[in-house]
DNA sequence: CCGAATCCGCAAGGATACTG
DNA sequence: CAGTATCCTTGCGGATTCGG
């Protein structure tokens, strides 16, 4: 019991990952709605190495369906994003790559990869020993 | 502007988000099935402002059920991103606060949300371009 | 106040078949 | 090759109720 807990505000916004200090749900959601699915950074990723064509790109991408990567690389197209080009040979040839915004996207990407890579060990122990604490628990 | 496209592929793993040329699916995965989610991330933002307790979280995020509030925060526990602390008071009270690693993580978080926010508009005017000049076409 | 448990709708995504 | 169309399963996540 601390009902004399004080506002937890305590002008301590130094960490904010938003620009204010209250919590407007940043431009957050926006990105995460926009690249936060399944597949997209996987094909941002791989474009980052340079223009790919469709079958190009559903074989680097392990595990995706065509129906997917339609989806996905239409709604990067529509952001502008990804640049899509037709060239009208036969059989039809189609070609992807980023646009200026969608390569500013790969230096987040590569951050979140580093990220990953740097963590990944720490966390996988934290769960072994979470899951050890609480051996019933089904959580995931 | 692209006046001199050039090659991308300049060597070719220059702007590779992950640590090798080839294709393997990096880290990235991992982190977007970890914080990927609708509510992970909006909790470790509001984190980053300092310790909440549970009713705090869930008035400080906009929408999230206690469901949600329930399950998002295990399993940010499990992995290690923060830390929950239960004072045996009555009634109870819980208090969940980031750890070193989900303060790391706040890092990439602000950089996402910049990257956002700079882009928001060049997005939004991306797609009222795509959807005027597919006026029929549905893709979400 | 802090949850766990249950029910359930809906949309994301996979599999398959077909077209230009 | 590069899609489109259709069906169908899965599970995220919302609403509600109950317990400590």
């Amino acid at each position: 019991m601390s009902p004399t807990h004080t506002e937890v505000t305590t002008g301590a916004a130094d960490l904010d990952p938003c620009g204010r200090a209250d919590h407007p749900d940043c431009g957050i959601r926006d990105v995460l709605d926009r690249v936060g699915d399944k597949w997209s950074v996987l094909v941002v990723v791989e474009l980052a190495s340079g223009p790919r064509r469709f079958r190009q790109l559903q074989r680097a991408i392990d595990g995706i369906s065509q129906r997917m990567l339609t989806l996905t690389v239409r709604r990067l197209e529509r952001d502008g994003l990804v640049l899509r080009t037709v060239y009208p040979t036969v059989p039809a040839q189609v070609d992807y790559r980023l646009t200026e915004t969608g390569t500013s996207l790969t230096h987040l990407v590569k951050a979140l990869a580093d990220w990953s890579l740097a963590h990944r060990d720490i966390i996988a122990q934290a769960r072994r020993a979470y899951d050890n604490g609480h051996p019933d628990h089904e959580i995931r």
